[in-house]
RNA sequence: GGCCCGUUGGUCAAGCGGUUAAGACACGGCCCUUUCACGGCUGUAACAUGGGUUCGAUUCCCGUACGGGUCACCA
């Protein structure tokens, strides 16, 4: 077959050659080293966390080595694309730290325009390049087209669309598949002239050398020595609309970008026989790759499963909502990266997690539980790190976003608001009552009369007489120029005065000996001020809402017991 | 079902032929403490399984089980 003339019949648009597309793209000019890597999402709705996990690895191992980390948007599926995805991408994954050197990332006024020498970087721009290479394989027998429609090939295929997969006939299916395959190989000139002329749509097919039951030992930078059988099949290369699909996309882009290091997740590992016979058929070099472990949920029947885009954390817009600070994400996205993140952290506490020397060995091989609590941990120290004035801001922030009230209460007296984040701050322990935005309401809601309610009941084992007696002498002698010893002592002659032990070593020593402790007292007045019988120091707490709204609160629990 | 990948406490994980099998989170206890939070101490808890190789296997090899992924003109 005369495959110069099928690659003219099937491509007469494009006169330029590869070579002419290559003197476009020049190897960069970077140190020895430095690694070029890329993120690559399809504009098809929010980032989840499965998608931030293998970014940050992209981010992190291009800026640590000096290289270049590029935004490359694959948009070669219209049918799924979603408008305004892509900015919305580029939006959230910016919150997390992740910045493109290039790419079709956002100008000053927000829309989406190339920065960089290797563009386009949309791929639905980059038509008649792939049609190029396309050519070019086609010209050495290398692929071929198959008018052969979707609607014949479903039917041929037993249909086997995730839904139905169970109950497919796996056997009956291959065999089928073969077949056809074989079929579609053998074609004359004649028939691709007269569906031409017919203008009938075609796909182009790679022609596969490979032979499944041989492997190849492929070596895969986080999964180590693979053993790979070898593509055995005719996949497509571009599509009717003459679009590539991901795997031809993927060849032509990675190489003439000058891609060192794919980072994609490992759902891809099935089909990189089909990248290597790919590179090979272009003459391009392989870039090395590295394919990372999902992250996984725990469905009802306790098993694992990756974690879907539907489900709770996958979301990132989720976490701001749920009042996760992006520093908080990251950090977690490193302990779960490497797993000594967390000690060289603590030897570190100063540093930006961007300091740690990120390292692919430390990388795991299998994938993890998406934690919670350990993500809370996480966040809760990261906040315990902040000074009062940033929580200020940010839970203000997040508050006038997801808490309107609530944000135009703490935004009506930022003074008053910061005063309350600060107790207990600072210093080498710091509280850490704090792990997402969400938490501060409850925290100190009460600091707020229109938050503040009793939570509280006091517990049946007290006598009402006793409480009562509390509240009104704690009115009578409270002052509010006391420091906090004397405050405290006035609460211990209360105690004294009522049959409580003001010594807790007294009273743990014989606590048949008396009603109650100072802690009971101290509970009394805690429950009248803040609604509840667990609070943040209750002389700080009394220091910063002032004596009027005090005794106004101890008054009205005063007139309520009676 | 074929193919590929994986399997150390509840979770994340050190370990890379000889260890009392780290550490973190979570959980329990104790201490500190006027509550809470913090902090300190401490406890429960693991090498999926069967064969090899070896003087010796959590570590190496093979099988089994279990789990995951994938099998599109989606990425």
């Amino acid at each position: 077959m005369d495959y110069n003339y099928l690659a003219e019949l099937l491509f007469p648009h494009i006169k330029e050659t590869p070579a002419d597309i290559e003197a476009k793209y020049p190897a960069r000019n970077l140190p020895e080293g430095a690694k070029v890597t890329r993120f690559a999402p399809s504009p098809t709705g929010f980032v989840h966390f499965g998608g931030l996990f293998p970014s940050t690895v992209g981010e992190r191992l291009a800026h640590q080595s000096g290289g270049v980390f590029y935004l490359r948007i694959e948009d070669t599926d219209a049918k799924r694309e979603v408008a305004g995805a892509a900015e919305g991408l580029i939006k959230t994954l910016a919150k997390y730290g992740i910045n493109f050197d290039e790419g079709a990332i956002l100008d000053e006024n927000g829309n989406i325009s190339d920065k960089g020498a290797y563009g386009p970087y949309k791929q639905s721009q980059r038509g008649p390049i792939y049609q190029t290479f396309a050519k070019q394989l086609v010209r050495e027998g290398k692929a071929y087209p198959c008018f052969t429609t979707e609607e014949e090939l479903d039917e041929l295929q037993a249909i086997n669309k995730k839904e139905e997969i169970k109950n497919t006939d796996w056997q009956a299916e291959a065999e089928a598949k073969r077949q056809e395959m074989l079929a579609r190989r053998s074609f004359t000139i004649e028939e691709v002239e007269e569906h031409i002329k017919a203008s009938h749509p075609f796909v182009l097919r790679i022609l596969a050398l490979g032979d499944a039951e041989k492997k190849i030992k492929f070596t895969d930078l986080v999964k180590g020595t693979l053993e790979i059988p070898e593509n055995d099949e005719d996949f497509v290369l571009l599509k009717s609309d003459g679009i590539p699909t991901y795997h031809f996309a993927h060849a032509v882009d990675d190489h003439l970008m000058g891609t060192t290091h794919v980072i994609r997740g490992e759902e891809w590992l099935p089909s990189l026989p089909k990248h290597i016979q790919l590179f090979s058929a272009l003459g391009f070099k392989l870039p090395k790759y590295m394919h990372i472990a999902q992250i996984m949920k725990l469905d009802e029947n306790g098993n694992k499963k990756k974690l879907s885009k539907r489900d709770m954390g996958a979301n990132m817009d989720d976490y701001t909502r749920m009042g996760y600070c992006p520093e908080a994400v990251c950090e977690y996205i490193m302990t779960l990266l490497n797993s000594n993140y967390e000690e060289w952290h603590m030897q570190n506490p100063d540093k930006a997690y961007t300091e740690f020397p990120f390292n692919i060995k430390k990388m795991s091989v299998s994938g993890c539980l998406f934690d919670f609590s350990k993500i809370n941990d996480v966040s809760k120290n990261v906040i315990s790190r902040m000074t009062a004035s940033e929580v200020t801001d940010k839970v203000t922030a997040w508050a006038l976003e997801f808490d309107p009230e609530f944000g135009a209460e703490l935004a009506s007296d930022r003074a008053f608001a910061e005063k309350i984040f600060a107790i207990g701050r600072g210093g080498k322990k710091p509280r850490k009552d704090l792990a997402t935005w969400v938490d501060a309401k409850p925290y100190m809601g009460f600091f707020y009369d229109k938050f503040f309610k009793v939570e509280n009941e006091y517990p049946e084992s007290f006598d009402r007489a006793d409480i009562v007696a509390t509240l009104e002498k704690f009115s009578e002698c409270y002052d509010y120029s006391d420091d906090m010893n004397t405050w405290f002592d006035k609460v211990k002659a209360i105690a004294d005065s009522l049959g409580f032990a003001s010594d807790m070593k007294a009273y743990k020593a014989d606590p048949t000996a008396f009603k109650g402790s100072v802690a009971d007292i101290s509970m009394f007045i805690r429950v009248a001020v803040t609604g509840k019988q667990n609070a943040p120091d209750l002389y700080t707490v009394m220091q910063i809402i002032g004596k009027e709204k005090t005794l106004e609160r101890i008054g009205n629990m005063i007139a309520s017991l009676k």
